[in-house]
DNA sequence: TCAAGAATTGTCCCATTGGTCAATTTACAA
DNA sequence: TTGTAAATTGACCAATGGGACAATTCTTGA
């Protein structure tokens, strides 16, 4: 760390969202409630308005932190893959990253899905989110396949995270991570040329 | 129509399981107050809690409801497939039903979608609606594929429709019914053996 | 040591909502 | 026509939750 000690605004700011995100995933959106998340931080209801202006803001910082972890854990693997297919892998897999890949995040992520609809500003972080992975997707395909098939495929790619992600929430006891890499192993393999020995 | 008159209880319950789920796809769950049914249904609140035990009775015959719906656009073409590759077209053309497969009802769906983690009764339903597109699926693709693939291949097909149906949700001029069909015949396409000429 | 600002708490208020119930209206069979 | 059961309404209740705010405690720099 360079610099400044971390001011408390940030430390409080932080602890409430992962709160918030963790009532989340008990409880849904509706259940979720301003005191469940103050005492789950070890807090009160007034100190949760006292660092987010409403119910709104807070869910929303949750939703961006919860995806931030998720960019991340993306973002590291790239960092290591030098092919157009490592790309490919470290994105797949950074996407079903055992830290979060599991149920109860699912179940969080599906609540906060529920209301994007109607909420212009978690539509925005999600038309963020896939539009970062239509670009990562592309970028890894490009040099592998026909601009049409790198569209098409990026596509289906990230409908089919999208599917296992909703079953995970959906379907207790469903598809786990290494079912779920499986399958989407499968699915790569026969839509890319044949690797060329090396 | 063989035998009786509708009776008017079940005309009643239909009607407000429809406005039930129209007032979903506007409000979500938390925002889809009886009142708003009521209202929508064109009758007073108490009504409702007349047809229907509470809330919860409500939207789960709604989310029933609106998955037959799905299930019989399914079974119609179902019914008019020869060959498994017809029967596979006919699962996924009827997923992707015009009447059906829009963005305001897959609002109301995403909101069912949030809370089956904490109602048993709609995480049954969900359970039945996957175990039958499964079963469907098995069945028009065990006569190409060996097992293992067909399970596979049926895994996929199923978490790529879910995807789409996601996104279709979220994504709000996103991808629509053509292209989400044009994905999924470019998926089936390259999985399925060369189909002989005929 | 002390003043000033930040952090934190607990209380209060108002709107909303699911659900109950008695009263009223409507439909229908005898 | 009339009496009974069903349909429908509207008032009411208790609980809940988001948010405002004044009061209190804690930090910190001078």
């Amino acid at each position: 760390m360079a610099g400044k000690l971390t001011k408390l605004v940030d430390i409080r700011r932080k602890e409430l969202r992962q709160a918030a995100f963790e009532v989340l995933q008990r409880e849904g959106m509706a259940g979720a409630t301003l005191e469940k998340v103050a005492t789950h931080a070890g807090a009160s209801k007034g100190i949760v308005l006292h660092y987010f202006r409403n119910k709104q803001e807070l869910f929303e910082q949750a939703m961006r932190e919860a995806n931030a972890n998720l960019r991340d854990a993306v973002a590291e693997r790239l960092r290591q893959a030098k092919t157009p297919r490592e790309r490919l892998a470290a994105i797949i897999e950074g996407n079903f990253d055992e830290r979060f890949y599991q149920p109860s995040i699912a179940h969080a992520w599906l609540s906060l899905c529920g209301e994007v609809p109607r909420e212009p500003q978690l539509a925005r972080i999600q038309a963020v989110i896939h539009a970062r992975m239509h670009s990562n997707l592309l970028s890894a395909l490009k040099p592998m396949l026909s601009d049409e098939e790198a569209r098409q495929t990026a596509h289906l790619i990230s409908a089919l995270i999208d599917g296992l992600w909703l079953r995970l929430g959906l379907h207790s006891g469903g598809i786990l991570r290494d079912e779920a890499l499986a399958l989407m192993r499968d699915f790569i393999d026969r839509r890319l040329p044949a690797e060329t020995g090396g």
